[in-house]
DNA sequence: ACCAAAATGTGTATTTTTTACACGGTAGAA
DNA sequence: TTCTACCGTGTAAAAAATACACATTTTGGT
């Protein structure tokens, strides 16, 4: 027997339904043979109406109806890793240059019914209203993260470690740029710390947090559309940021 | 055509020659049969002679000789990947009561030249001393993490993300007291981060970072064999700290 | 018995970082 | 014109991190 992937089949098919089946098939095949196949998850933040919000589309398995699921797929024989999720990404957002990361494996022995999978979280993180237009799927839908309810597989276990490794690194990392649009006010930066950190700051402090950075340019725009008082728009320098030295001591805490 | 890995073959046979060579063979029927293999390995690390040291065992195959690779296996079909992760620590050290925890997927398409294989890193700390007597196997070796030539497979690589893995992760949770006897002196405690971190620290500010915390106990003895004065040792109260409250906000830094 | 060597144990002053906190200004809506 | 809501700014207090020196205890050598 050969058991060949068909990577054309499942990868370069766009939507849900068509590329689920070949996917359940071979599962199948897998579990038959007792092999454990692996694929990649995908956990794709996106910010708006000032709370996270994660990329789900509804599970087509009888099994898991009305629950909703990560998107993932198969990995290729030929695709490394990360191809893979930007695979995925791609396919479900059209987008190709956005930040992605790798956060956890998930190898549980009764994770997927069809069969043994492991299956590999990434997180990605994306601008919504960047991004709304290429999104015609309509089984897919932002959720938020907060509510949330029952989730397909141990979905609901991979968003939870990935909202976690979110909340952590955000404070680390300039991730949350990503979220917004190129242009921010301040405010918009402090409502999505806010949000995903679940804490709430002060004005003043997160603003010269900020500033004492110096990452942050001015880029001379004020708001528009506000009912109040414009704030400045400011934009994130990664040039600078790359070229930073990082400190590599942080001191023991725990 | 049926893969059934045999689990009683790859996993329950001791050393490395006769495992491998199953190995090889199954990996070979994962290549011809275009499939993607899954893998864990561990990469355990001691302590000892003030040095980071990283458990090693010597390659069998003809391609990678006199290169030294991580402890991995196969993952069977049966078992989650921490179980595999376990197995395998318990196979080549004797123990199963370690810390261990997954660090990173690498599934880079050639990183393994007889098949395509995913593997899952798992690090594990543990105190050399108390697990020499286990180790019986020759072809293992505890290695300076600082001083290491080339490695099998993408194997240095692996090394190196969990090698920074461990200097961040031993800032922020107390797995380093993993590597040390159950009782220690500050002295041997402040070398541990010494030489993980590769950093100096003020001895005067170490204690009273440490003491703050709490967390270390006094057990009333004296360091012994020692050509000076003798320390305190000290133990780690790890009930203590589950039950300390995580502050969740640790301030946005980068 | 004494001395030298080496590492232990301890406190304070300084600097840096974090936190708390209040008011005048400006745009839009009514 | 007035109201509302948010923008922009600085300082004082507290907390945390850092820099730094000396007397003490043990071992080992003479």
């Amino acid at each position: 027997m050969s058991l060949k992937i068909p990577s054309d089949t499942v990868s370069e098919t766009p939507g849900s339904a068509s590329a689920h089946k070949n996917v359940t098939t071979i599962l199948k095949q897998l579990e038959s043979d007792g092999i454990i196949g692996i694929s990649v998850d995908c956990v794709i933040f996106g910010f708006d109406d000032n709370e996270l919000k994660v990329l789900l589309i509804k599970s087509d398995m009888e099994r898991y109806d009305n629950k909703w699921s990560l998107l993932g797929d198969l990995v290729n024989n030929h695709e490394d890793l990360d191809q893979a999720a930007y695979r995925i990404l791609k396919e479900r957002t059209g987008l190709d240059d956005v930040y992605l990361e790798q956060v956890k494996g998930f190898g549980a022995v009764g994770r997927h019914p069809a069969a043994r999978v492991v299956t590999i979280a990434y997180c990605s993180l994306i601008n919504i209203e960047h991004h709304k237009l290429k999104i015609l799927d309509n089984e897919l839908h932002w959720h938020r993260v907060t509510t949330l309810s029952e989730m397909a597989f141990d979905h609901r276990q991979i968003l939870d470690v990935c909202y976690e490794w979110l909340q952590k690194r955000i404070q680390e990392h300039p991730l949350g740029f990503s979220l917004l649009p190129k242009q921010f006010s301040l405010r918009e930066l402090q409502n999505l710390y806010e949000a995903i950190l679940d804490v709430k700051l002060d004005r003043r402090n997160f603003r010269k947090k900020f500033f004492s950075m110096g990452l942050l340019e001015d880029t001379g725009e004020l708001e528009s559309d506000v009912p109040h008082r414009p704030g400045k728009l400011y934009k994130f320098n990664y040039d600078k940021y790359q070229k930073k030295e990082r400190k590599k001591w942080f001191g023991i805490d725990f």
